[in-house]
DNA sequence: GTAAAGGTTGCAAACAGTTGCATCTTGGAC
DNA sequence: GTCCAAGATGCAACTGTTTGCAACCTTTAC
């Protein structure tokens, strides 16, 4: 079924309104492949909708990551990303020094948030992590 | 040996310019215990050089990154923090409903740092991780 | 349909952090 | 000590994001 029935449905049922501009804003995220900037959403829903302004785009990402339905990620250059995620999470890797970003598989964290739940009954929410280092070609 | 004095040789060595601005912010960094905002050596430095700029201070801190001599970390409250790094690295549990920080060995994240190497030829470089979730009391 | 309650919007102003640039300072060579 | 090149500073302008507030819209109850 489609992603963004279920996120009004999600966002219905939460207490929260069902506006025309919320609707184009999961609209342009859905549409979306990757890892999209507030200002990107802007420019995309702006020629069907002028008067949405851009801090209802931040209250609306806000929402979403409130709700679990989409992810925040800092890449280093300075905006963050966004994309709801339907398709599972996953995490980056991102090179200090030449700016490549790998993408990452969940499941390399397991074992971390195993031990941080054992050793420090913390419960953590990896789904935005961003980790720096140097990538093989920039060792 | 006094830590400053470290830091001052290693900025000296790799060709930067030992200036006055500096040796303030480093002093402030040096005696604030735990992590300390742009902001707030700003105004701890103010009172005895009034016209030092806060752009100063970024660039300062931008420096120490670099140079490895300094942590930022993102604490989740909309602003970085900031401290010199000599006594080993360690990372921060953020409870996303109280707010309570915890700090975390870096041991833990060892293995994951093996991990990303082993399989993903990326050497981690994770001098500044905040890790997000529910802690004990608000599971 | 109407009304009320509460959530949401657009706007402007604020905030943390960054950047371009002219001026000034530092460190090194002499 | 003086001179010079490179680097650093202060300032103002800018970027991305957040917030306070009055006006507006969505939902629920009737």
């Amino acid at each position: 079924m489609e992603p963004r029935r279920q996120a009004e449905n999600i966002i219905r049922s939460s207490g929260h309104h069902l506006t025309p501009q919320r609707l184009f804003i999961l609209e342009v995220l859905e549409a979306s492949d990757g890892h999209i900037s507030a200002e990107e959403i802007h420019s995309r829903v702006r020629p069907h909708y002028p008067s949405l302004h851009i801090s209802t785009i931040y209250r609306t990402l806000e929402m979403l990551k409130e709700l679990g339905l989409a992810t925040e990620t800092d890449l280093g250059d300075g905006k963050l990303r966004y994309h709801l995620h339907e398709k599972g999470y996953h995490h980056h890797l991102i090179c200090e020094k030449c700016g490549k970003v790998e993408e990452l598989d969940e499941a390399i964290l397991a074992p971390l948030k195993a031990a941080l739940l054992r050793k420090h009954r913390f419960r953590a929410d990896m789904r935005h992590l961003a980790i720096f280092g140097r990538c093989q070609g920039c060792l």
